[in-house]
DNA sequence: GCCAACGTTGGC
DNA sequence: GCCAACGTTGGC
């Protein structure tokens, strides 16, 4: 089982609207880093749910994968902001997964706790100028954010 | 609002 | 294939 941190700005998607539908395909990634980490998730993974472009940033909840490999449907959807004009049918360019809520932290892990905690290196997102949306977490880090 | 740090695009 | 120009992300 592996751990893995995305990210969303609550403005487009929080862990509230998360927590009120309960499951959600995690559409709209279209950087094919993020993409292949997408891709090597598996049913039963955690994610650990990151607010971004707000205040205060972090980490807010948790989430569990419930499918995988799931084809992104806002890749041939004109009307989407997502939509990839040059992504066939018959060979789709962006998969994602199905996520479940599993909890929301009563206290954020602000992205200052993380970096007085975490170092670049063990942890991407405290990483400068990082912009990955989605991306894998050691497990000794996510054990020992998950025993905060 | 600024801008660093990228990723992507397209001319050559 | 190189790389300059451009667009986007996201912290500050």
């Amino acid at each position: 089982m592996a751990y893995w941190l995305i990210k969303s700005e609550p403005d487009v998607y929080s862990i509230d609207d998360l927590r009120r539908d309960r499951q959600t395909i995690w559409d709209g990634v279209r950087n094919y880093q993020a993409r292949n980490f997408l891709r090597q998730m598996q049913v039963g993974d955690l994610g650990f749910f990151y607010h971004s472009n707000t205040s205060p940033l972090g980490i807010v909840g948790l989430v569990k994968v419930i499918e995988s490999d799931v084809i992104d449907p806002t890749q041939f959807d004109s009307n989407s902001p997502y939509y990839d004009p040059k992504s066939i049918l018959e060979s789709p360019r962006w998969f994602t997964v199905k996520i479940e809520f599993v909890e929301a932290f009563t206290q954020i892990i602000t992205l200052e706790t993380l970096k007085r905690e975490f170092s670049p290196e063990q942890l991407l997102v405290v990483r400068k100028g990082n912009r990955l949306s989605v991306m894998p977490v050691e497990i000794e880090v996510a054990q020992k954010l998950l025993l905060r």
